[in-house]
DNA sequence: CCGTCGCTTTGACCTTCGTCAAACCACCTC
DNA sequence: GAGGTGGTTTGACGAAGGTCAAAGCGACGG
């Protein structure tokens, strides 16, 4: 019963893998798992290198980056709360995964994983149609680095955060207020940008009208309506 | 036995989704299967659509390409013999289907195919991984297509093709001849790029000697160093 | 053999975005 | 309050690649 206990406070409890398992089914998995906690800019796995762990995000943001030979870098994805980290059977990391801001995590050491992942189905079609979902963010930001304009982009970027932040509550039109949960330079690696350019992109919509700007990180959607025309 | 007998002829029985099953398991998904022929431009699924099908490709090249609303496509991932077809599960179809030569099917109503798959942890599974797979190659070409150069695109791509046409072969050094199964326009929107660049970098790289380009079709890779290096 | 059709190549020009550089600003420590 | 430090903004400039336009090329049908 202590897994259960554990477990049964999880903020991602119902949302996260673990959702397909019942109490005692999820004796096994938590007698692997472990909490962990990266600070900012912490990296909880390396690309190319062995890829040992597996985990579920409880709290905070995680990118996944890829790096070119030369150094050129490009956000592959975010990851949010509830969301499954790692890849099962790979014996090498894809990508690197970093902390965007203070993180939580209930890691998983990978093979012990894949036997868990192994002997419950439903686990593993939940895995299964998450990462079919992700294949489809990834191909339609595929569509938006390849063919939008910065301004699109942002634009775009912007709407995504601001529905992200207040939850899945309906998307009234009026303004909405929130604190970017990445520095203009991140945002110019998950879109695919120079920093200088999401900057000046940022300042012409405020001159327009359709956002506001407080300090670095604070933002409120103005006008909606203007950022879904771009 | 008929099943059996129609499968086991089948160019792709060990290579695609059906290798995790055995004869007899696979007459139930015969028994749902039909062989299909495309011709060059007939397009299997439309984008937004509802998703009706799923399906294995025997033969062929497949695209699969996302549009914006007003008319940019992007091509988003390639599909090879063996490859499946399709996303269980899903309502609407992400993405638009169109072959790139003439192809050949063995096709699947959705809803029983999965019905086939829930009860065949196999093949479910297999089909786990084949997915985590294309999230990497998504991610992968989310690098290229953000960061890289046209002419690192078209190096990368020309690479891929020799590799991909002269089968797993090793890849000795030496010259291999080839036909593009993709027009200019084509590799244009696999690559985000217009098809007057993919023109001008593939004449430039003939110019240095990287290439040989016969017709509108042809290619031969002369200097494979002098690719890899970009 | 000629004309047409679809695709490709090449050129001239222009826009967008990246590069380099210099302030600027907020926040923190001393 | 002085001085850092890290992130941000703004400007001037240049290069890569997109756009528009015209010609070239090869295959096919008459």
């Amino acid at each position: 019963m202590i897994a259960a206990h554990i477990c049964s406070g999880c903020a991602v409890r119902d949302r996260a893998l673990c959702a397909s398992l019942d109490d005692v089914e999820l004796d096994t998995l938590n007698a692997l798992g472990q909490r962990r906690r990266l600070t900012r800019g912490q990296t909880l796995v390396w690309a190319g290198e062995e890829s040992l762990v597996c985990a579920n995000l409880l709290s905070g943001v995680l990118k996944l980056s890829a790096v070119t030979p030369d150094g050129r870098e490009q956000v592959v994805g975010l990851l949010y709360p509830a969301d499954f980290v790692g890849r099962p059977w790979a014996e090498l990391a894809d990508f690197t995964v970093t902390a965007l801001g203070d993180v939580e995590l209930c890691v998983f050491p990978r093979k012990p994983f894949e036997r868990v992942l192994e002997d419950h189905v439903r686990m593993e079609r939940l895995l299964l149609q998450r990462t079919l979902a992700a294949l489809e963010e990834a191909r339609g930001r595929m569509l938006a680095l390849a063919r939008l304009s910065a301004r699109e982009k942002l634009a775009g970027f912007l709407l995504d955060m601001a529905d992200r932040v207040q939850g899945c509550r309906a998307t009234a039109s009026g303004p909405v207020t929130f604190d970017f949960p990445l520095t203009r330079g991140e945002m110019a690696e998950v879109l695919g940008l120079t920093i200088e350019t999401v900057s000046r992109q940022l300042s012409r919509l405020k001159a327009e009208g359709a956002i506001n700007l407080m300090g670095a990180r604070g933002i409120t959607i103005r006008d909606r309506a203007l950022l879904e025309a771009a």
